[in-house]
DNA sequence: TCGTAGTTACGTACACCGTACGTAGTGCGC
DNA sequence: GCGCACTACGTACGGTGTACGTAACTACGA
């Protein structure tokens, strides 16, 4: 019987090989891969079991073997994008090294749009966010305190890294698989929304849409978002 | 021709009814309640258009006059949950009228663990969350600078909120349809990461775990995200 | 008042999905 | 060299969203 247990499993438990049988045609790496490969280019709704299968041009099922739920795919997926996280010797400066963590993660969001998407605490503790989290977290020495507030700060930029992200990319990603292009999309939801404000029903929003903010500047509100919330975490302040 | 457009339209600017041919059986209210129910009572993936139809007691296609692409059920559905909001007259002290609009929207979530799934930009303007928005900047009034300002700090509320509910669920929501219960993953997914710090190869996460902090108090986690954030934003400070 | 155009209602059908199951072939460990 | 665990993969099932065609109905313009 091959591996599909009705119990819960972590695909990182399960040794790739197993010593017995024909060697394994594929590697975990390989899989992971081909699925990456897809996302990139065709969306993530692109990424079926049959789809990679053929990618990597064997049978449907043959991928079962090894990967018992498609769930562990996008499992893998999360971790090979997440083995393209550069680590470095830690600076001695956190606040310095956790923006710029933060900055890596938005850049690899920005290469691999169906990221954010997977990004949930459930895919947590594959071998590479598990590095990713060990250097996070040699960043964080020379901040004071418990490492459970290390952790909490972490998962707290994650969180707006991806929410930041999400928003940044609005429907692009679903938009890929959508009959039309998001420009008409955003062009008729803009519409929608301009008429409901002008309606005079929500003064504060049409004096928000009113007001004249000069170019927006994306970058700089994400930067602002970051320095706030490592200012709350700052001991010295 | 029924709705279904090849163009992208907006649910919301389409009429209820529109005067011409036999009255509608159900209003948008009844699809979004049908839907509500269901999402809550059987989890989100149990909301297909033929399971609605037949909770509302009509045939799958009627189901496309009302609703043009599934994506609009789900837009029904978050204005529907946004509708359980309660609004109130803003007291003047704009940083607790915020952490009463967080408290509020953390239980909303709690009542309906699909929301944080459905919660995306992209749903964004649906009538009561233009209510939620209108009021949300009422309550702000109190707060020097720019609207601008003010949406970035409800926008990131929104994030905090969102994320962290979505951390407090974790695997709950998606358990329902898993053939195991959500004890048995945890503790398989624990014994995972366990016998991996165990390892040696991460020994400040190995720290963080042997750290005993005491009674894990969720709440306060959330109570200090939302404190840092409205320090972040507070010009007094 | 009556035809007719626009709507509602809905059954059928299609292409796709995840995946349970059975079978055949392969090669390592004893 | 035997046996068995493993890989490979075809078939099939029950589900999904939804395009399309048809029949019934109603409100409006003539």
């Amino acid at each position: 019987m091959a591996g599909r247990a009705a119990e819960p499993e972590v695909i990182w438990a399960r040794p790739e090989r197993s010593g017995r049988g024909p060697r394994p045609a594929y590697s975990r790496a390989d899989i992971a891969a081909a699925a990456v490969r897809i996302a990139d280019a065709e969306g993530l709704d692109a990424v079926s079991m049959r789809r990679v299968a053929a990618e990597l041009g064997c049978g449907t099922m043959s991928l079962y073997n090894y990967v018992p739920r498609k769930e562990d795919l996008y499992e893998l997926m999360v971790d090979a994008a997440g083995g393209e996280h550069e680590l470095w010797e830690p600076s001695g400066d956190w606040r310095a090294d956790m923006l710029r963590v933060a900055h890596q993660t938005r850049d690899l969001m920005h290469r691999h749009p169906w990221l954010p998407r997977l990004m949930s605490p459930v895919y947590g503790f594959s071998p590479n966010a598990l590095r990713y989290l060990e250097h996070c977290l040699a960043c964080l020495d020379p901040m004071p305190g418990p490492q459970g507030t290390k952790l909490e700060l972490i998962a707290m930029l994650n969180g707006i890294v991806t929410t930041y992200v999400t928003n940044e990319l609005a429907t692009a990603e679903r938009a890929r698989s959508l009959p039309w292009s998001q420009e008409q999309e955003n062009a008729v939801r803009g519409a929608y929304l301009m008429s409901r404000v002008a309606s005079g029903a929500y003064p504060r929003m049409a004096a928000a849409f009113a007001e004249d903010p000069g170019p927006i500047d994306l970058e700089a509100v994400f930067e602002r978002a970051l320095t706030r919330v490592l200012d709350g975490f700052d001991p010295r302040r």
